[in-house]
This record gives C-alpha cells, sequence and structure tokens, in this order.
DNA sequence: CAGGATGGTTGACAACCTCAAGTATTAGGC
DNA sequence: GCCTAATACTTGAGGTTGTCAACCATCCTG
C-alpha cells in the first residue's frame, strides 16, 4: 500500500484542497438555514442597500442566465429577494433583499464566518499574515 | 449610495470569500474536462493506486450515500472508474480508478492547480508564509 | 442462530443547470 | 424616423445532483 498523498508543496494546490474541503461543508450549513448551497452564494452576493440586475448575477455565477431566474424564482417566492425594474434600462430586472432576505443573510455570513477550529491552531501572527495575503489575493 | 462592502478583516472571512470565488470558477473548469463539478469532486478524492469505499467518499462529500451511487453510476459508465469487491467486508465496494480515470485526473488537478493570475502579486516571502500556514489549517 | 446494525442500491421527487427558442427592449446604421 | 441586430430576461425540455424512505445482502453481537 502507498502511503496517503503526500502534501502538495504550491501554495494553490493546498488552496485548491482547502476549498474542496470547505465544498463539503457547505451544504449542511445551508440545510440549516433551509436554504441549498446554490442559494447561499446568491444571497451571499446580493449586499444589503446593493441592488445588482441578474445579467451581472449569472456572469458573477458563471452560470447561465435562465438559471438565475429559476433560482430567483425560489428565493423570490420565500420572500427574501424582490425583482425590481431598473430606473435606466427597462429590459434589466434588479435585484433587491427584502428586510428577511437580509436578516437570512447576515444569519448565513454568521455561520460561515464562524471561524472552524482549525483556524484556532494558528498564532496571532500567523493569522496576521494570512489575513494580509488574502487580501492581495482578492485584489 | 452606500460604499461597496468593505474588506473583513477576520482571517475566515476572507477565506469564505475566496472560497466563493473559486466557486463559481469550477463549472467552466469541469465543462472542458466534460464532467460536473460533483465528478470533479469525486475524481479529486479517488487517489490511483489508493481504492476507496464508496460509504467513505459519501461521509467525506458530506452527501446521502445513494448520492455517491448515482455520481459512481456515471463515472463507471465512462470508464473512469470501477466498482471491486472489499477483500475484507463483502458488503463494501471500494472505488478504483481506471488507467482513463487516472489520466484525467492528473489533468483535472492539472488545470486546477494552475495557479492564477492573484498568485504571481505575492513575493516569494509571502508565497512561503502562505504554504506553511495552509500546511498547518489542513492538518 | 436470531436480531439488529451497516453498506449499498432503488425509486420518487425537488432543485440545479444548460441549451434552444421566444419576448421585450435598446442601440446603431441608413 | 425605421429596420436590423444585439441585449436582458423568461420558458420549456432534458440530464445531473441531491434527499428521503424502503429494500437486500452482509456483518456482528448476544
Amino acid at each position: 500500500m502507498k502511503p496517503a498523498t503526500p502534501p502538495p508543496s504550491g501554495a494553490w494546490p493546498l488552496l485548491v484542497r482547502l476549498f474542496f474541503a470547505q465544498r463539503a461543508n457547505l451544504p449542511p450549513l445551508a440545510a440549516e438555514l433551509r436554504l441549498s448551497p446554490a442559494q447561499c452564494h446568491v444571497l451571499h452576493l446580493i449586499e444589503p442597500e446593493r441592488p445588482i440586475p441578474m445579467g451581472q448575477l449569472a456572469e458573477t455565477l458563471a452560470c447561465d442566465a435562465s438559471n438565475v431566474t429559476g433560482l430567483v424564482d425560489r428565493l423570490e417566492s420565500r420572500g427574501l429577494v424582490r425583482r425590481r425594474p431598473s430606473a435606466g434600462d427597462r429590459r434589466v430586472k434588479v435585484l433587491v433583499l427584502t428586510p428577511t432576505g437580509s436578516r437570512l443573510r447576515a444569519l448565513l455570513l454568521d455561520r460561515m464566518t464562524a471561524p472552524p477550529a482549525a483556524l484556532e491552531r494558528l498564532s496571532l501572527r500567523e493569522e496576521r499574515a494570512l489575513v494580509r495575503i488574502l487580501r492581495r489575493l482578492l485584489e
């Protein structure tokens, strides 16, 4: 039997592993809030007081526009989001969080942002360094 | 109009943002290899020469066992994976990559591991620090 | 050996996702 | 001003992903 996969050496492979590990962890959290992972992603992207056009959402999600239609249909039917006509262009519909949606979004971010136990293992120095580095990665 | 969301300050919120950004980036990559995101995840988890029981896969994916059945059905029908009876326990079936599956997996990891442009912005020092920190996060 | 736990499959059903086609609106060329 | 092309979203069909409940085969324990 071969040994377990040796830890990859570069930074990006490690991030990929962290990414997949984290991916597995979203469904239970979503279920807790009666949401699907995809709905969490959408809710995460609509900031309160910052309406976003549906097309832009599709682009950010890297998915087909018709998919966004369905996702928003379900979120809207639950009263979390509202479609509003755009002032400038009557073709586009912008999405706004309802108060309920806004509260649920805050709860979601709160849950997701609760640091996992693994983070406790970092020293204060390390955590600061990580923050600085991630900031640069995200622009 | 409010300003864009201020950058979160803790390490974990930043990781969450990186996670969501990365999530949007998987579907196009998967499509390029004629795979779905979920199939990528499975392929990522089956290491060559390291057969894994289906149940363990379900646990790692944090999904129902019946879901794994379907995923493996499709991967197997494409000749990427094979079910094999386990020596010790005749209830369990372990998954092995076929040579084709192994090649596709290598290609997948290669594509995913190609560092995005953002990583180039890090200095050598920062990258080393990031690697060290991520290693600790992943155990 | 009986009864219960465990690993995997099946079937029903909902959500997710893409593609192709359709509608409404906008923008550009004449 | 019009006619055409492009854009924003919706609809419908069809496959994938995911859950749950029920099921069979195998293991394990008393």
